[in-house]
DNA sequence: CGCAACTGCTAAGTTTTGCAAGCAAATTTA
DNA sequence: TAAATTTGCTTGCAAAACTTAGCAGTTGCG
């Protein structure tokens, strides 16, 4: 993904969290957040995107493609039928998860 | 792997190379193999040992392990390739869900 | 209103990767 | 033996990650 800052971003907004409550929980200073989220960073080093996937719950080894580092290949998805709701969301773009982030932080922020 | 300088010293002197035979092929310069064998790089980049483990014919992965970058279990590791909205976008409800099956429904027939 | 806390951001500093240049010792070649 | 090449290594530097400190605008509360 060419600028991964937006995304970073749209999963911090659509948990509706500040730069300082990222900061308090993943020990990643809320200044280098936002350096990050506005595209300034090339690549953030492992470490640093392993605690941002834990703490936003999505796939570390996406994160490490997203931002070019070398991966081993991933194998062709499993046929995985319960797990949780965003599993049956299906495929979807770079471009998509963007905007879905959006618009959960949108649906989101009309039921506060 | 606390020292794991000696290990590539190790893995290029087994195979009688040297440091600039392996600098030709990999684009590491003889200047920073001297360094990393000799215990004074804490944790070259990613994309420096990919090059290392392709060349000397080794695990990338268990590279990433040695110099001490976070990777996912192999078991965990087939567990999360497959690439579905979950691991993109973090947990949802599955009210959500169904918000945005109906929101990506609308951004696809925007789109043409 | 007034002010205190909160928000994102920038500037400056530290640390580390990785390279280019070059040095001294060893090896090769003439 | 003398010169040339090869070897591993060190030094100095640029680039980039990441932090601390602090600033200006906004929000909340008396």
């Amino acid at each position: 993904m060419e600028n991964y800052g937006g995304y970073f971003r749209a999963l911090r907004e659509s948990k509706q969290l500040t730069l300082r409550e990222v900061e308090k929980v993943t020990d990643v200073s809320n200044a280098y957040l936002s350096q990050l989220e506005s595209g300034k960073i090339k690549q953030p080093s492992p470490l640093t995107l392993h605690k941002l996937a834990t703490f936003y719950g999505v796939s570390y080894e996406i994160l490490m493609e997203k931002v070019g580092y070398p991966m081993p290949k991933k194998q062709e998805r499993e046929a995985k039928t319960e797990v949780n709701a965003a599993h049956r969301i299906g495929e979807i773009t770079e471009e998509e998860e963007v905007e879905i982030l959006n618009y959960l932080k949108f649906i989101r922020s009309r039921k506060k």
